[in-house]
RNA sequence: GGGCGAUUAGCUCAGUUGGUUAGAGUGCUUGCUUGACAUGCAAGAGGUCACUGGUUCAAUUCCAGUAUCGCCCA
């Protein structure tokens, strides 16, 4: 027999165990298997950095859900894989350039290029292992990454389709733009944030007159590519104006007075100015009243040539003059204090610039469609369902996306353009030659596409579209997504829309969302704040399992977790609390042999197994309907507290007395009792094992084999998810068993109270209201004084209380523990008079409640008669805990 | 401005069809070298269920409003 160490080591167990997977190759699913198939494709983490307690959270979900269903028999395949991550990836790389002195075009793009591939290589084997050591069950033998020669393939095939569809389009648009990435944006990728700014009032001077407008704006710098002034149509004070025009300052462009009903009247002083080239609202303006674009920003922030003297300035420099200059010239009315939304980068934070340019657009409108109705009509499930609005409401007023992005990293735009005749050609392999003009005089477009539009294509270009495969026919479309709030726009949305339209299909049925993982003062985990946790440091400080157990029972399902070092105790103390009942068993079952296929038979049990086999059955009943609902944190809490309370407290200390009979002893009943006991205590613990499992691999693992026996082991993961064994479910046993927990807790409470050295083990005489109580009582006589920490016990319908004994009243009984020289009869006398007060308390509250004709003619006969056994029960608990005060009078 | 979510013990949170003396973990106090476990055992204290109305015999639970916080979108 193996020895069990005292304590849990996780750092001893969890590598080699993770090894013993690989080597067994139970993670790699089979397209031969005839099982039915199960799959999730991991949302890929980017590869600009390690992973975060986030992803931690993200992965331990999902592989308890793929772990469930491999153990339930399904041919499981969790495809791994990892994001390129276009923007971020390109910005995290740069900054280390900067670091040595250079910028990326110093050094060029292919050598750029390159060194991000190099940088992608180091994540990507750190992330691998990041997941491995937190016992992820991927299938790794299809990992994955974006960038991959037949992902790739995937995203040119889809942009040539869309294109050839006239859903992909080329336009010049406001678009926004990082001054510092030099690069678009998608709307998705600007944060939004209120900051306290100005509102500057300038005065533009009416032509041919000495009136005035004076108008509002927020971004002074822009007037210098100002077309036009707007007015309200029905604003009464400017109507006179409309059609005439006013003089640009600095530049003495004209510019007409225009009206649109866009002008909000409330707005500054009612009247607009309009810059088409540097605002998305102005630009639509714009294009109604055919006004100039002209374009003041160089692609760097900088102001360009149409500036006029300002051109070269950085554009908050030249804000700063040109509010100077109008406040000399009189130009400046006045500033008022306003707070804006201001729009900055989600990667290097600067402030985004709307700014027109030449980009390439994904039509949304007739995507979106077939992607609403696969929500609506419930084919597609969200978890917690009210994520459900917040996918109709962006699929409802979805915009355009552009996907065109200047930067070096990613998918290459399959759009070349002619030097001869401008035509431009889409093609999936780059031409020879321009197919109008047969020129060879042709270049590819310099710009790559935004990291969603491959990631939108991950569910199945993961398996080998655009090919017919195996893999697409087995495991597409996959079951279900686990990801986060954050993304449901960017990711989520995009993916259905990309499935319907490539594959008619959906890409999953159900989208588990869960919460972002926060700090102890409630604040988003990020690299930027320091506050983030490193889940590779917290698995050498409390393990794997720890980690997994604390992240779900810490995780409310749809709640953002507040997590701190110290949370992650919960799952520590647990795998160990696990751990030390495991070698309590393994003690003490001797030279009984466990193995996988034990059963238990029915005649052999006694009541304490009866029930623990119960509430087990019942367990995993529970644990089956909240995995299946998505309910993981419930679903571990339900173990815990079966392994916990149920085991551990009361039933392993009940057989405690069994299992300790001598086994030289000649009493058969003993002997088989003692059988019964280590039979039933292996056998739930087993269970205990395949249930736990999901939730903390490794220690299962680990105990599994201890138990059983390496070589004959196996491993537990790939065991038959255990089914409620619904024979052995019995509620009036549960009641009974309850009733002998009860009396044992009343007695520790009393003795606890009355300070009575636990090296004093009190007898305890039990008087029962009726017969059938006392039987069961005494049929667990063992039972209770194990639970109760007490000596004898016996239990009568005519039992008298001794003098000087403590007391205890529960339903149907009273005990009398016996204590002459140990307790203070005060002390027990304030102890009786403070129960009997609450139960007046109690009683009042109840009684108030029957004489209240209202309710005991218009409540349910059901809830009154309830109320009444209430009351009556009540009643008898004072009256006895009266006598038993009375008794203790004249002490 | 629109939408969503939250508000229950010192802290983190359960409480799914309205009736439980409102629970758990953790922290706190007290007592335990209990023959598996001090990463433990036992006991205790601690709550006007954010506020105001409404529906109801009955509201932590349903409805409306207010406040505070968070997220998403304009």
């Amino acid at each position: 027999m193996t020895e069990i160490a005292k304590a849990y080591n996780p750092k001893l167990v969890e590598d080699a165990i993770y090894q013993r997977w690989l080597k067994m190759g139970i993670f790699h699913a089979r397209l031969d298997s005839d099982k039915k198939p199960y799959s999730i494709v991991i949302p890929p983490p980017n590869v600009t950095d390690v992973l975060h307690l986030g992803h931690a959270l993200n992965n331990t979900l999902q592989d308890i859900m793929i772990r469930w269903k491999r153990m339930q028999g399904y041919e499981v395949e969790w495809l791994p894989g990892v994001d390129h991550a276009g923007i971020a990836t390109q910005v995290v790389v740069e900054k280390t350039l900067v670091r040595e002195g250079r910028s990326r075009h110093d050094i060029g793009r292919e050598k750029f290029v390159r060194r991000i591939w190099k940088w992608k290589e180091e994540k990507f084997n750190i992330i691998i292992r990041q997941l491995q050591k937190i016992g992820c069950s991927c299938d790794w033998d299809r990992i994955r990454f974006t960038m991959d020669k037949q992902l790739s393939r995937a995203v040119i095939e889809v942009f040539c389709r869309l294109y050839e569809k006239g859903l992909i389009y080329r336009g010049e648009r406001i678009v926004n733009w990082c001054p510092e990435c030099l690069t678009t944006l998608s709307d998705d990728e600007v944060e939004r944030e209120e900051v306290d700014s100005f509102l500057w009032y300038i005065r533009y001077k009416l032509k041919g007159s000495d009136e005035f407008l004076t108008v509002a704006t927020t971004r002074p710098e822009t007037m210098l590519g100002d077309t036009a002034i707007a007015v309200n149509p029905d604003d009464g004070r400017f109507k006179r104006y409309i059609g005439k025009s006013a003089i640009l300052p600095f530049l003495d462009r004209e510019l007409p007075i225009i009206a649109d009903d866009y002008v909000d009247p409330e707005f500054g002083t009612g009247v607009l100015k309009i810059t088409p080239a540097h605002d998305a609202n102005d630009f639509e303006v714009g294009i109604r009243h055919n006004l100039d674009r002209i374009n003041i920003l160089n692609k760097n922030g900088t102001l360009n040539e149409n500036a006029g003297k300002f051109a070269g300035l950085d554009r908050y420099e030249a804000r700063k003059k040109i509010v100077e200059e109008l406040k000399q010239k009189g130009h400046l009315e006045k500033i008022e204090n306003y707070s804006l939304i201001s729009g900055s980068c989600y990667r290097c934070h600067s402030v985004v610039e709307p700014y027109l340019s030449k980009q390439w657009f994904v039509k949304m409108k007739p995507l979106v469609k077939p992607a609403i109705e696969s929500v609506k009509s419930g084919r597609i499930k969200f978890h917690p369902e009210h994520w459900v609005k917040t996918y109709l409401h962006w699929m409802e007023n979805v915009r355009d996306w552009c996907i065109s992005r200047q930067l070096w990293w990613g998918h290459r735009i399959p759009v070349y353009y002619c030097n001869d005749c401008n035509e431009i050609i889409v093609e999936r392999e780059k031409p020879r030659e321009c197919s109008r003009c047969k020129s060879k005089n042709i270049v590819q477009d310099e710009d790559v596409l935004d990291t969603w539009f491959s990631s939108w294509l991950w569910p199945f270009s993961t398996f080998g579209w655009p090919e017919k495969t195996a893999e697409l026919d087995k495991f597409f479309p996959t079951n279900a997504l686990f990801t986060a709030n954050e993304i449901i726009y960017l990711w989520v949305a995009r993916m259905v829309m990309a499935s319907l339209e490539f594959m008619g299909k959906e890409p999953f049925y159900d989208v588990y969302i869960h919460g972002t993982v926060r700090d102890a003062d409630g604040i988003k985990m990020s690299k930027s704040l320091g506050n983030g946790i490193d889940p590779l440091e917290i698995i050498d400080k409390f393990g794997a399992d720890a980690l997994r157990a604390s992240l779900i029972l810490t995780t409310p399902e749809g709640q953002d977790p507040s997590i701190s070092e110290r949370t992650f105790e919960i799952g520590r103390n647990f795998a160990n609390k696990l751990w030390s009942a495991s070698r309590f068993v393994r003690l003490n079952i001797g030279d009984f042999k466990l193995t996988k296929d034990i059963n238990v038979n029915a005649n052999y049990l006694e009541m304490s197994d009866r029930w623990i086999l119960s509430r087990l059955a019942k367990t995993i009943g529970q644990i089956n309907n909240y995995l299946s609902g998505f309910r993981f944190c419930t679903a571990a809490k339900a173990v815990y507290d079966f392994t916990w309370n149920d085991y551990c407290s009361n039933y392993l200390e009940m057989i405690k007395p069994r299992l300790a009979a001598e086994s030289n002893d000649k009493n058969p009943q003993l002997q088989r009792s003692k059988m019964a006991a280590r039979l039933c205590s292996g056998f739930t613990l087993l269970q205990i094992l395949k249930i736990l499992h999901p939730f903390m691999p490794f220690v299962t693992c680990e105990i599994w084999m201890l138990l059983l026996g390496d070589d004959k082991a196996g491993t537990i993961s790939i065991e038959n998810w255990p089914e409620p064994q619904l024979k052995f479910i019995d509620d009036n046993l549960e009641k009974e068993m309850e009733k002998v927990i009860r009396l044992a807790e009343a007695v520790r409470t009393a003795c606890a109270e009355l300070n009575v050295p636990p090296s004093k083990k009190p007898h305890i005489l039990i008087k029962c209201e009726d017969g059938k109580l006392a039987d069961i009582f005494n049929a667990h006589r063992q039972e209770i004084k194990n639970l109760a920490r007490s000596g004898d016990v016996r239990a009568n319908i005519d039992i008298a209380k001794p003098p000087l004994s403590a007391s205890a009243v529960i339903p149907g009984a009273e005990v009398y523990i016996p204590l002459e020289g140990l307790i203070d009869i005060e002390q027990e006398k304030v102890r009786l008079e403070k129960q009997i007060e609450e139960k007046r308390i109690y009683y009042e509250k109840l009684t108030k409640k029957l004489n209240n004709k209202d309710f005991t003619e218009r409540a349910p006969s059901e809830v009154v008669e309830a109320e009444k056994a209430k009351l009556l029960k009540t009643e008898k608990l004072i009256e006895k805990l009266n006598k038993n005060l009375e008794s203790l009078a004249g002490w």
